[in-house]
DNA sequence: TCCAACATGTAAGGAGTTACATGATTTC
DNA sequence: GAAATCATGTAACTCCTTACATGTTGGA
């Protein structure tokens, strides 16, 4: 019933794709849609109950003999229309984001330059590691298997939206960096003097 | 002494331009700090008193004849040694973003394409917004009055970010539109047939 | 006269993470 | 024999938002 609670529609988006154990849930959101969105097991098991006591679900319990017991969840003609509904409606722009990075540079003029240096190369690091998944990412897409899928271009569109913010904050790394060590020259002696109470010494 | 909270230090970051009120940090976090973090009044008055009791910060009372109470708060030499700690750290990288319209997306290659289309749309037109913001801001940090302030060079920097990526973003969209289009022709019985099914009526 | 801005706080509750608890099967 | 993967769930706790409660000053 709750408020703005998001789980319950990338677990039944999950589902939508094909009757699977929340396990498996945990896994497609993890795998591919994992650049942009994550759930954690104490969230999807009990919308998993919940989506069943609403109606929106059905569960089927397999036993293989001896096994651990799975839980394989159908999305109903509900759950469908539900997802459906939601999916059309206009993304709830009121959250915004917390971005550490820019919160530390943006107080972080008291440093020594070494250090914010460090914090814009380390996220450059970062944001080519997640280039690189993208690439990982893109060839499975390539796949035989899911080629005539009618969601892959859609799958591709979220993917180049990755590719292409990744590409952008690249740059903006660059030259952050670049003013980063232009700075250095003229507040050499500010940064010599200040070093000692800046970091707390 | 909790966790990973990033709050206390966005309030002594604040705080560290120099002494303010409660409602002063709030509005410092919404103006120039806005398109990148958010604290609420809920969050922020109880770190204030937190900060205090640590030892992090002091209080002064102003009482104006009649007037409601200020009570103006001041980073001490221990405080600003445990932002500056902070501020030091390598970012938390564990967070991982939550993009909702990528969700919608990504699950939605059962709608109709004018709802996918319009989902992209809007999200361009409030980017837009978001570039004129910017803009506003740019502006603002042209102002005499902190023209010199050694802050400045980094604020320009965390603009530059929201610029950079807003632009990345605007392509995304154009490119997405461009291809959601493209779909139609060769979806269009699809989407006719599915139409009902896909809307939940 | 009313509204916006200034100003401070608390309480309830929702959202989400992490750690815990448990155990089988498969692969190296 | 150990580690990774498959598999399900709960409990405690943190974080954060929202709503509530209250009151002043200044401008349109």
């Amino acid at each position: 019933m709750s408020g703005r609670s998001r789980t319950r529609y990338a677990v039944l988006g999950a589902l939508s794709q094909h009757p699977m154990s929340g396990y498996d849930v945990k896994g497609v959101l993890e795998t591919i849609v994992g650049h942009f969105w994550h759930e954690s097991f104490g969230q999807i098991y009990p919308i998993l109950r919940e989506l069943v006591a609403g109606g929106l679900a059905t569960v089927d319990t397999e036993r293989g003999a001896g096994r651990p017991e799975r839980h394989v969840y159908t999305v109903t003609p509900q759950g469908t229309a539900e997802l459906n509904r939601w999916l059309a409606e206009p993304v709830d722009h009121h959250q915004r984001p917390r971005h550490e990075l820019l919160l530390k540079l943006f107080f972080g003029a008291g440093l020594p330059r070494e250090v914010t240096l460090r914090l814009v190369e380390r996220h450059r690091e970062e944001v080519e590691v997640m280039l690189a998944t993208y690439g990982e990412i893109r060839i499975a897409l390539q796949d035989e298997s899911i080629a005539n899928d009618r969601g892959r271009p859609f799958w591709l569109a979220t993917l180049r939206y990755g590719e292409l913010t990744a590409e952008a904050t690249l740059r903006w790394c660059d030259e952050t960096a670049e003013l980063i060590r232009a700075l250095a020259d003229s507040q050499e002696t500010a940064a010599l003097d200040g070093a000692s109470a800046a970091t707390g010494l």
